[in-house]
DNA sequence: TTTAATTATTGTATTTTTTACAATATATTC
DNA sequence: GAATATATTGTAAAAAATACAATAATTAAA
């Protein structure tokens, strides 16, 4: 062990993670209501800081798994903020990851740092701590732009889904609107989103098809060169 | 200040450059000959601990300085990496980032902590130490992607350049060819390259006609909703 | 000065993809 | 069975991508 090393400046490092939902009324973040210093007593993206003996990526889903119960859940690293004075206490480095959850299958836990966990509409974000703004704009970019590229909606979405469902969620992330014949024509084109022979029940209404997202088939779709993109 | 953060777990914080550089034998991966312990003497990723007081992409800027002497290089973040046993002294997270630079534009200045720094060809980097090849290949892959969409291919040529050195560009880095007439077509029909009216000089057959890249051109398109893709 | 060698430049027809656009079908509730 | 609500589907036109090879401009050599 080196002596220079010993006595190198050393940081704090945090994660913090963007977990975003979606239901019919849209898109949704969860945030978690701070019962701790600093910062006590607002709501934040749910984040923590991390410890020397465990993985980054395995420390993001320790604290997404503490908040919510949930396994597997989609992950993926956005970016490190590490401006000098971020944090109130000193310096903090923080690893900013996105999830996606399905929204339906899941129970709350707040955790032992949150009194309280919600989520808020992507439209309706109060102002956060830290740079918890800035973090949350720049999810919601690689959101967007992953989507177009990877075919990860479907973890917003049950399992089972109608194709309106699907189309509401792209218009969500992506802003903008798709002609039905023509955003049905494209993701049916794609070969991995199959029909399930279901339909949907409790509707007041001619019932929609349920479809589900077939992993294998776009696996064998990439090897072949196929690019994805809405 | 909170007592619980001054007794928290500290870790060290690195920053990792993979510059990438171009000239008419290929793409380049610029690497120093390591001077300090540990991995001394062998090629690595030019990358440096960073200290407190200093803002994160401030301290990714400064290696590259010191290593370059240059001013505005292209950078951008491109992973955390924090694997727990990834550095022999203790607990280290490197931010990676890549630069592109122009290549003949170019005087290394091998700094303190590197005894020498050369270019070697992207398919002919040596075993590196700590994750470096992790890193590296990462950054191949974001370089990939990136390219398609942002025209920061310009960054790694010179001001003036013929149309036959952007294709190879292009082919190299995307490791595809393209056809030379639609190649042209497509890239001349987004209107931000340009003409300078002069020509290759010193070269024994037909000469070339030389172009730029014009930001400003491309910024109006963007704003009018223009996607550039390749 | 002609010829050879080398690289630069350009156009067109075909195929594929994207876009624009509205009528019909199926379920429930009253 | 009529009203209401959402689901589902096809076609023509425009735009973009692709496939493909002949001619032009320069230097070097004969």
């Amino acid at each position: 062990m080196d002596n220079q090393f010993e006595s190198y400046f050393k940081a704090a490092v945090s994660v913090d993670n963007v977990v975003f939902g979606f239901d019919n009324t849209g898109l949704k973040v969860l945030l978690i209501y701070r019962g701790a210093d600093p910062y006590r007593n607002c709501w934040a993206l749910p984040g923590d800081l991390i410890s020397l003996d465990t993985n980054l990526l395995d420390s993001a889903e320790k604290v997404l798994q503490d908040l919510t119960g949930l396994e597997e859940i989609y992950m993926e690293q956005i970016h490190t903020f590490g401006k000098v004075d971020r944090h109130p206490y000193g310096r903090v480095f923080t690893v900013a990851y996105f999830a996606l959850i399905k929204i339906e299958d899941y129970h709350l836990h707040p955790s032992s740092w949150a009194e309280e966990a919600a989520w808020f509409p992507i439209s309706e974000i109060p102002e956060l701590p830290f740079d918890h703004n800035e973090i949350l704009a720049y999810a919601k970019e690689q959101l967007k732009s992953k989507i177009r590229r990877q075919p990860i909606g479907f973890e917003l979405l049950p399992k089972h889904f109608t194709l309106t469902e699907l189309q509401t969620l792209y218009e969500s992330i992506l802003e903008r609107g798709f002609d039905v014949r023509n955003f049905r024509k494209k993701i049916l084109s794609m070969d991995f989103i199959t029909d399930t022979g279901l339909k949907q029940t409790s509707v007041t209404h001619r019932p929609a098809k349920l479809y589900k997202y077939n992993a294998k088939r776009y696996s064998n779709l990439i090897n072949t060169g196929f690019a994805f993109d809405l």
